[in-house]
DNA sequence: CCGACCCAGTTGAACGATCCAAGGCGCCAG
DNA sequence: CTGGCGCCTTGGATCGTTCAACTGGGTCGG
């Protein structure tokens, strides 16, 4: 044991800041014990004396001695990080949702013990980057975002039994076994309707995404369920578009020419902005002539004169309920659902009526 | 050499996948070379004869093999991985500059061989999370991105020893050595504000953050200068206040009633929408009637109506500068240049003039 | 009195890649 | 024949941690 540095102190404390970080073995050599007593000391702690944990302790704390990653990452086969890629971004549309998430995902896996390894699959192919990752086993587990529209990525990392979460759900494969996680899109779309309803509105419109988007037809089907439920009718309210600004307009602008709607429900904020577009257009007001609602809570939403009203994701809980999934997944088999929905709630202002 | 797994490939081909990744002794022994062949091979590979490199590589496909990362990261003591700490989410604001910051250099980093951890430091203490990521050997470098305001970070990883590279100038200490990258940020006002010149405006207004803020004030820098440039005043013409909607409808407000302006340059979009406000508020036409840019060219600008025109920053730039610098900090010291200044330009939307 | 078992540690061997030194072998030039 | 060079092998050490096996003493039951 005769290494040159690291015996002087790590932290900022001395005069020098010594080449490389205090190891096991030197606080071994404070403390007096062996190696593998320290390494009890920071892992399991309840096998030693009470007394020789204190002295340990106290060797760590004045070397400010943390384990190497690398070197317990070799030994323990894992890493304690979570992959997670990011979506591209969109340029030209309110999406919020993953800023928010990533923010709730990396405080809560910290918490947890985990570290967040963002990674871009901009490419072609959407499962570019995960490869890497997987082979080098850089990280424990992924963060799965995108699993509507029969996505390959989930088929392909159970392939390469690369463990996942998921936030969304196995839309088109019922038989999935993975964990996931995700919010409730028709509750909160009837929750929005309904607000609506409430205020009065009887002819409430709807703007949604293409038919082949599980998701937007799952939203969609809350605003259809409210609707029914008072015995109002859905046909001729509805239009299904591409969810830029611009589908937006030009669907509420035929919508409010062809089945005179009072209020809107958009699958989306962008589409709502769009809405918004057709108003200022006509000279009308939102939510004194003519209510809009959004979808997301996106920075668009809060920010908008006279301000958006909007389905709000609970994507801390959904974070929370992630690494919770992650950590049955990783750890010991608590094994808890394998699935979870949560409820969105409605973030009201003045855009459903002041 | 008799591990049971791995021998059988790794890649999805065959049709069970074993427990564990095929190791550098597996592709030797597939290749029928010796371990230190393969890792030149895939290391320095102009050691090898063309045959033998061929021989190699194909074993390593067949395989899948990947280096693990934990070992070559003890081995090594790099982990090729850049932290990046998240500034916390402003809800109420229309800040969109780091999301897409993040997604460029996620990008360029990848091309580079590095990938970027996140971490948040949310609590009441700044530098929480740089501390174990950097004692645990986590990371090899930081990505620091708030460095206004006499911000404790660069001046505490200095301290530690703990490479990084700023986005942002290091504004309060001249005699900082290291890498920054930043914006141009008065040459983006100033742009803005020759633009509302060159529209025929001649009685512009500013709308920033406090005083003590020296990035609103190197903003505000470059309105001033195009004004005085062409003989005109700036006084009474400029307010400072919070980055909040609500400030800027204030502000404008009070501009409107007091110096009569007929175009807004904001030292951001948030400010710019709370122009918009006032603008709505009392049925005046964003564009028609008083021109309006914002900063940061965020998705709110992009999807408001009728459009905010705004400086846009060269975030894309800004990867690659940074991760260039992070390049020249961890490998061969080529020693670029200590900090680089980027211009950014203006996307022209309505709201200065149809 | 003997074997089983617990306690509180210690010791040696992995984990998988990298790096270094020494050496083998075939081949060509001097 | 010798020396040198190109290309590869061999053996070993190393990074810092964790795991499995073991030690030496004490206690307990039969």
């Amino acid at each position: 044991m005769d290494r040159t540095t690291g015996a002087s102190g790590f932290t900022g404390i001395s005069g020098h800041v010594p080449l490389s970080p205090p190891t096991l073995a030197d606080v071994a050599e404070r403390a007096g014990v062996s190696r593998q007593t320290v390494s009890n000391a920071v892992n399991n702690p309840d096998l030693l004396r009470a007394e020789t944990l204190v002295r340990v302790q106290r060797a760590i704390d004045e070397l400010g001695y943390l384990p190497n990653r690398a070197a317990r990452n070799l030994r323990t086969r894992a890493s304690h990080l979570v992959g997670l890629r990011l979506s591209p971004v969109q340029e030209g549309t309110a999406n919020a949702a993953m800023d928010r998430f990533v923010h709730s995902l990396v405080w809560t896996s910290r918490e947890a013990g985990y570290h967040v390894l963002v990674f871009s699959g901009e490419g072609a192919d959407p499962l570019e980057g995960y490869d890497d990752l997987v082979r080098s086993t850089a990280v424990d587990a992924f963060i799965v975002t995108d699993t509507y529209l029969g996505n390959p990525q989930a088929t392909w990392l159970r392939q390469r039994r690369a463990p996942f979460v998921a936030f969304g759900r196995p839309w088109d494969d019922p038989e999935a076994r993975h964990p996931w996680v995700d919010v409730d899109g028709a509750a909160g779309t009837e929750l929005a309707t309904r607000h609506l309803l409430d205020r009065g509105h009887t002819r409430i419109a709807w703007i949604g995404w293409r038919k082949d988007s599980r998701i937007g037809e799952d939203r969609r089907s809350g605003w259809s369920r409210a609707l029914k439920e008072r015995g109002l009718s859905t046909t001729g309210m509805a239009s299904r578009v591409e969810d830029t600004v611009w589908s937006g307009r030009d669907a509420s602008s035929h919508l409010l020419d062809e089945a005179r709607p009072t209020a809107f429900v958009c699958a989306s904020d962008t589409l709502a902005m769009g809405v918004l577009r057709t108003l200022a257009e006509r000279g009308l007001h939102p939510g004194r002539d003519i209510a809009v609602v959004g979808f997301d809570d996106s920075q668009v939403a809060q920010v908008v004169y006279p301000g958006l009203t909007s389905v709000r994701q609970p994507l801390e809980e959904v974070a929370v309920a992630v690494v919770r999934a992650l950590e049955d997944l990783l750890g010991v088999p608590t094994k808890v659902a394998d699935g979870l929905l949560l409820t969105p709630d409605l973030t009201i202002r003045a855009s459903s009526g002041a």
